[in-house]
DNA sequence: GTCTATAGGCGGATAGAC
DNA sequence: GTCTATCCGCCTATAGAC
């Protein structure tokens, strides 16, 4: 029996797989604002009423790509962290930011999905917020360790920001220098902005030589944290 | 027959003029990807196919909705920097930075419209260059006032952007500093990533006092770039 | 779980009368 | 420039048979 029910629900994440995989095609074909369960079953051979089975609406689909896509990235960005588990700090913090932009550059529609324009008349439930936090996460733990280690140089937080850094500390990185906290969440909104420019075309005929741009903005980005230069 | 003509262009203008705002509410409400030229000519009050008379394709419409919100975004930049040109560099750059955030606060779909995700299936064409660079223009003549006048604190160029920065100088900022041109680009686009962030919702529960998260990082970005200390 | 059929919409674009 | 009419396509979602 435990052999059977395991047999059935391998078949059913099976298909969801394929559902969400022909799903990932259309978003680039079409964008999440018009991903279509229709044009999705079509594809994969089914019957659009057969796809309410597995995915209950249209925004469910959606959820189940967002989530996938955090999962994605977090999961790459943990890789390359653990990958450079003996380097120092601010080299970590480099390896990770590459792993980033090298999925960004390996899956942009997921990233458009996620970090780019919100899809009009979509909110996103409350399950997209844990593996949505997992590249921030992981940028913490390098910051973490670096203040563990060799230290931090703190930057400046004006007066007016500091109640502010302190919340955040005490919300999601409890333990780092609020200055550091402060500056990481915008770091890691800046680095999500050079991706957003070079993915959606902002970089055209403006910007070249991607890599090493990036790469220098992501370095500049670890020293505004705090983190020692290698 | 001038003023007959300029009656006739007038009340072109003035349709089109119609047309287009209530494309941009259509623009909050569903999205560029899904804008629809049936729908805005239901809730404008006439007949679809006339719309073709004004706009020959969806696509047009888009594109004037683009340019208009460039140059929308451009005109309170300059704005607020010539309100501004008595001030020190680095307080000018503040002023358009601030500028800038309060035009995408009040604007947040035309904003998600030029920096969000590009809408599947659409180029931009050649028109939108202009008028997308205007803000850039703006920022531009900060830092060449600063050059000029007190000066710049030359932002570290590692030697594999040299020649990328020499040529982006050569290319759109004529007269700086290569590594002020290079760092201004970093910092436009960090600058984008920032408000992309604050109204694409991933601040929700992360940063609450965003004026001045935002002012800082602005702030920090001015340094970055190479503007003195106020 | 998958199918057919159906309800009740929506879209872009064009032709041709006025 | 605006209208009607039309072509031909698309969509979400449900009911009910198998």
């Amino acid at each position: 029996m435990n052999t059977v029910r395991g047999a059935r629900e391998r078949a059913r994440t099976e298909v969801a797989a394929a559902i969400k995989d022909e799903a990932r095609r259309m978003l680039a074909a079409e964008g999440a604002a018009r991903l279509s369960l229709r044009a999705v079953a079509r594809e994969v051979g089914m019957v659009s009423s057969a796809l309410y089975r597995y995915f209950p609406s249209r925004d469910d689909l959606l959820t189940a790509l967002i989530i996938d896509a955090y999962d994605s990235l977090g999961a790459a960005a943990e890789g390359a962290d653990e990958a450079s588990g003996e380097l120092r700090p601010r080299e970590r913090w480099n390896a990770v930011c590459a792993a980033v932009r090298g999925w960004a550059l390996a899956h942009p529609h997921e990233f458009a999905l996620v970090y780019g324009s919100p899809v009009p008349g979509y909110a996103a439930p409350q399950d997209t917020v844990g593996p949505a936090s997992r590249v921030a996460e992981c940028l913490i733990g390098v910051v973490r360790a670096a203040h563990a280690g060799e230290g931090l140089d703190r930057p400046p937080l004006p007066a007016g920001l500091r109640a502010e850094a302190e919340r955040m500390t005490a919300d999601f990185a409890e333990g780092l220098p609020p200055e550091a906290t402060a500056a990481l969440v915008a770091a890691w909104a800046q680095l999500v902005g050079l991706l957003s420019f070079e993915l959606f075309g902002q970089f055209h005929r403006v910007v070249e030589d991607r890599d090493a741009f990036y790469a220098h903005a992501a370095d500049r980005l670890a020293g505004e944290v705090g983190l020692r230069a290698a």
